[in-house]
DNA sequence: CTGTTTGGTTGCGATTTGCTACTGATATCG
DNA sequence: CGATATCAGTAGCAAATCGCAACCAAACAG
């Protein structure tokens, strides 16, 4: 009945994946309105009407959203307190510390030509440009994929990819 | 007739969302299949029916999701030499540059709780963890969100968050 | 030649999108 | 105060997309 006969490493893949955030972290940002909404907001963008009008987005699926986010804590809202009618949507330090893949985003973006770089994002107290974002090593030093493998919080190696040639 | 009266930035956002890469950008990879066939390849899958068996993805939305990402030239598509009946997908150099968004979005998740740490990625000369990925200033220093202003590349600074409030 | 693996495609019902119009609560204007 | 405008959503509906399952042709393997 060849019950699993894999050519290569998904069994591996499997197994980690089951331990794996990337599943859940896509369930909650890795869907086109959900990371816009979240650049608008790491942006200063903070009531329905100015998300509503900044990203072209339709009423109705901007409402799921925003309700998803603050479902998934990303968000947070709150009653204008100076405006009644007013709700302000915040980044709650969860979402916050998406920042980093946000700015990764973009710049791969501005590397791979997918939009100019007409602003720059930068240090706000000298002005010059921020380095650009990378997996660095324990000293620092950049990595690249073909350095990098899975260790066990023990240290013990295990192998997903490079398992497969 | 009211033509803008916006209460804060949306103008302004809306301006630098002209060139901003993130929504091309998003419209490649910013979808949950899509995204999960890139961690899947940085972690070595190759073929179709790795994907398939280890992502779960339907076959029709797989093969879909494969056909933009070659179009978009982050995968390469090429018959296996050794099979006729297999293809082997692998990321460009494009794709590769992807690493440090799909780390940094999995450091995220790691640690608000979307899934446990059991394996870290890690530098393979010495087995250390790869640091936290961050915004870094151009000296190193890690900057957070309030210490973050756009400017143009001739240094004139731009205000698009901060402008509102 | 027979059976299996691989990489798809096709059909179809269920879900999700996105547009437009509407509502209800609160503010602003005269 | 009364009329109007703003804000944050809902409601309805057509069109697009998803996801399952079945099917298929080409390329091996025995």
């Amino acid at each position: 009945m060849a019950t699993q006969r894999f050519s290569s490493d998904i069994g591996a893949f499997r197994r980690a994946a089951l331990s794996c955030p990337i599943p859940n972290a896509v369930d909650l940002i890795g869907e086109k309105w959900a990371f816009l909404i979240l650049r608008g907001a790491l942006n200063g963008l903070r009531h329905f009407e100015e998300f509503q009008a900044g990203l072209g987005i339709a009423r109705n699926i901007l409402s799921d959203r925003l309700a998803r986010m603050v479902a998934g804590g990303i968000l947070e809202r709150c009653p204008d307190p100076n405006d009644g009618r007013k709700v302000i949507y915040s980044l709650s330090r969860k979402g916050e510390g998406l920042l980093p893949v946000v700015v990764a985003l973009r710049q791969w973006g501005e590397e791979w030509g997918h939009g100019s770089s007409e602003v720059v994002l930068a240090d706000r107290r000298d002005g010059r440009a921020v380095r650009k974002i990378c997996v660095q090593a324990h000293d620092g030093r950049a990595l690249n994929l073909d350095e990098l493998t899975w260790v066990r919080p023990d240290g013990e190696s295990v192998e997903i990819r490079q398992a497969a040639e």
